[in-house]
DNA sequence: ACTGAAAGACGTCGAAT
DNA sequence: ATTCGACGTCTTTCAGT
């Protein structure tokens, strides 16, 4: 197993925040060569600390004004209504993100659509369909404060 | 203002799946030739639509293995403490998301941490820093089942 | 607005230390 | 494990359609 050492996460530390920076650059920051600098960042992602890369885009622009956190229930906890549930519940699109949570609630999904509208739709259409839900509260985002991929390290 | 259109949209779905893609492999998804994929990106970019490349790192080899949703509800809500709390919050590392939200709470944060005693450690010293806190409750995360940075279009 | 090709920059690899 | 240098590929630009 591979631990990362200082200049490691240095590097992961720039990547997280602007992965379009050259290997020069990051050889710069790091008083080392070309080499090493590639290097590492390969070794990085054959370990699998570096999962992937992507860009980031303005939902806003994008017409995705409304974001819902939503809290879900299930009528039952067996392990089959449990990984059915995961299974709907992940291939909507809509759905960002879904976490196993403690509390009341049994999932939070992040959901992500155009409007109020588009929300309804997605809760009576998508979320209607999911079976063995006990129960949904919503949680409606008025404003986003910060987002971040950041890993804090 | 500039609307997307068919093939930019294209271009941005493969873009926030991976960034890596070389402008050629876009080219032949598109029927088109190099200028004008590099165009539409540099476009895309200039006028918003894409606003960062970044790379997403695997938090559970770097120790993060903690992640709370944690929702605050202020003592007072005039704006100079609502300001006041979004700047202190925001500076906040483990704090990576925030959201001003609907319901009983007034703010969602997504905290990520190594461990509970990190989590306490947060709470203590960072939370407990942050002036007009009325309330807060934290919801645990014991299984991310879905994250995605890719916005539904 | 797109094609094709040319120029330049960058990632990538091998030899050497 | 790092440096240097060379090669190949990709981004970027430009003339032409």
């Amino acid at each position: 197993m591979y631990t990362p050492d200082d200049i490691d996460l240095k590097l992961l530390r720039q990547l997280q925040k602007n992965a379009n920076i050259t290997i020069k650059e990051l050889a710069n920051l790091t008083n080392l060569s070309n080499t090493p600098v590639h290097e590492r960042i390969k070794k990085l992602e054959r370990n699998g600390y570096i999962k992937q890369q992507v860009v980031l885009l303005n939902r806003n622009l994008l017409g995705k004004k409304l974001i819902v956190f939503c809290n879900v229930k299930l009528k039952e906890h067996t392990k089959e209504i449990g990984n059915r549930f995961v299974k709907d519940i992940t291939s909507l699109k809509q759905v960002t993100e879904c976490y196993n949570i403690s509390g009341d609630f049994d999932f939070l999904l992040k959901v992500m659509v155009d409007d109020m509208e588009a929300y309804q739709d997605f809760v009576l259409n998508d979320l209607g369909k999911v079976k063995n839900i006990g129960s949904a509260h919503s949680t409606f985002v008025m404003g986003e404060i910060k987002y971040s991929t950041e890993i804090p390290i």
